[in-house]
DNA sequence: GTGGTCTAGACCACA
DNA sequence: GTGGTCTAGACCACA
């Protein structure tokens, strides 16, 4: 479990906590029935409040997304994937809407559209590549 | 100009407005010499408390959009376009940009990713067409 | 808006104020467009604290029953009544499915338990009729 | 003796215990004189913390349920049924109380409530023809 | 004025 | 040990 925290920014804290496990189930980096750390190991971990911690899991609790065994920490649910890939989804598609909203009332053409598209596409691949254990040693220059 | 602002969700009004207002130069429905409404008759308009227009004026006067003349309002700056046009693209860029690494981070493969860009891009373009006046009468049947 | 709160007794305070609020809207005693008394304002009046009610709002506007207007307040959303209808038919439905498990569970037959359940029916409708200045003076005996 | 402990669920398992055996013993399941399971069996069997069992059996002795048979477990009291028939009752009626209060609150009228109840009863014998040995082979198409 | 977030710290029931 | 609730109080952006 690897999560990064930004105690700047404008995203709140526990927002963060919530997308990241989240994508993490979608992606299959957690699966069902697995346990996350404890609110009070995740908060000495990342640095902050347990509180916070706290309200993070109560919200992915509320979501669906985990569930307490009682006394012993959070799980995260059998049926979990297929909520967080649905929520991946809505997530991406709400964000390349309103991006795409944006170009089209300040007039960018489709064609602008498109390359903008593939260009951040193949630098956050690239990215990827390098980030990701799995094909080390296989990207070119950055 | 015609404003639409959501005084629910999370994008302040003052911001809605500053984006829009950008987005109209870079479109290029708003160009240089082209006179604001004032601060009072906006916020009449909107319905919207003026000092949260004043902001939007204030940050646009700041960012070289707008200038103000002499006691008589505000005008959009002869050399108001490039720099808008600019300000577009790094705002599309960032959104395409944060949906992707959400997808990526979520375990979206690079081809749902087009596919879902592309479905929404033919989505909102036609929506554009019944929107714009530009072409109107010109859509088929929806 | 009249709210009860047990500040002894199991059910959390903010998910008291949730539970009322939302069956407030079903009653149609809350309508849409309606606003609600400010976080300070209720966390005065029922002396608890702000975060408290601020953690009742929150949760009520996840739930799609109340919506914010920047800086002015929470309102009660145009479409809550349908959402909270629905609600208080589960959480009613819940309610009762939980108790005919038990009866069951423990033996009691069908007819005993309609008896039982009629016996609560009466007595709360004449409690109704007590608490609501509706029909005043109607009341029997109690 | 047959539990069914739901861990995830906002139920006390300790009580989720003392209400099986109440209401098994209603029931007649379970009759005076008859012996549960011990403590570190009944744990192992519902791979459960004993502590949670032994405080259950404690609470059940303290109601007067159970009683210790001298280093040789538990014992269902010759006294207890007449004890757990007025605990299932007031277990039962409790709930529909609770229930009847939300419903009328949320302003749902007596006669919706009445078809309400009588759809989760006659679901629940329905079920329960199926679930219960008594009658096994007897139930119709479903 | 409005709501939202975060912290520090207390206290609780439960396993 | 686990999570959940609540308080007091600070701080923030927004209208």
């Amino acid at each position: 479990m690897f999560f990064s925290i930004e105690t700047s920014g404008d995203i709140p804290i526990y927002e963060q906590i919530v997308r990241q496990v989240k994508l993490a189930v979608a992606d299959g980096v957690l699966s069902g029935g697995q346990m996350l750390p404890s609110v009070r190991q995740m908060a000495a971990d990342l640095a902050i409040n347990s509180n916070t911690i706290a309200r993070a899991y109560q919200e992915l609790q509320n979501d669906r997304v985990l569930e307490p065994l009682r006394g012993r920490g959070m799980v995260v649910r059998r049926d979990a994937l297929a909520r967080c890939t649905k929520a991946r989804n809505t997530l991406v598609a709400d964000g390349v809407r309103r991006a795409l909203a944006d170009a089209i009332a300040g007039g960018m053409t489709a064609d602008e559209l498109r390359e903008l598209f593939e260009a951040e596409l193949v630098k956050q691949a690239k990215q990827e590549k390098v980030t990701s254990p799995l094909r080390a040693g296989d990207e070119s220059c950055d």
